[in-house]
DNA sequence: TTAATATGCAGGCAATTACCTGCATGTCAA
DNA sequence: TTGACATGCAGGTAATTGCCTGCATATTAA
């Protein structure tokens, strides 16, 4: 089995590292909802590629999929980027000014 | 010549893709101004590792470094996140509800 | 100066990643 | 049913990643 639990927000962040993912999170932003065949016209690579990227995204729960007919549709999950946001961006975030006082003070001799 | 904005976006994601360096950003968050000894006692591996990490924490500008003396102290650059939020995150946050809306549109039989 | 300390640099190696090709399965329309 | 379409699945490979060891350099303190 796995050798270390895998976190949730472990999972979102690496679906983020690929900039290919980034734009695919891109289309379905304008297009809410699209095919895995409407999502590679704007993609540059293979179809089993695009797929791949799909399946990490829909691991990491950053997209929904249906199925409905011969087709699999692709909607934004938003909630993972909230609490991405919510419970690690804003930690930074709140003690920003701080954090840039600490580098000025050392830059300036301590 | 200057590095493209979507450049620096992509190095910051993929920075935080790993979850060492994001425990380093924590250990800094905690107390800012730590040096690479003391940075590498929370970390379980070699150091020449950890310097590697903190590289990459630099080159995506996340930290800033100033040398003193024999040792090299690690500050947070809040910026880039702070950045990244604003022209991306935010994006998907401002259509949270749209975009949940969606999905759940389909589910009930459109 | 000498010894201990703090970091820098280079090369190697196993695991992972991101792409590909080839073929199978499932669905719709004529 | 048949043929076209949409997707699923199974390897294969080159590049990248994350970790290591070994050695070099630079600074401080005795």
């Amino acid at each position: 089995m796995t050798t270390r639990p895998t976190d949730d927000a472990d999972k979102v962040f690496k679906a983020l590292a690929d900039p290919t993912r980034r734009l695919l999170l891109d289309l379905l932003c304008k297009r809410n909802g699209q095919s895995l065949g409407e999502l590679c016209e704007g993609l540059a690579m293979a179809r089993q590629s695009a797929t791949q990227h799909l399946g990490i995204l829909e691991d990491a729960n950053l997209i929904s999929t249906v199925r409905r007919g011969r087709e699999k549709l692709h909607f934004i999950n938003p909630v993972p980027l909230h609490e991405v946001y919510e419970r690690w961006v804003r930690k930074f975030e709140t003690q920003r000014l701080t954090l840039l006082h600490d580098l000025k003070q050392e830059l300036e001799g301590d």
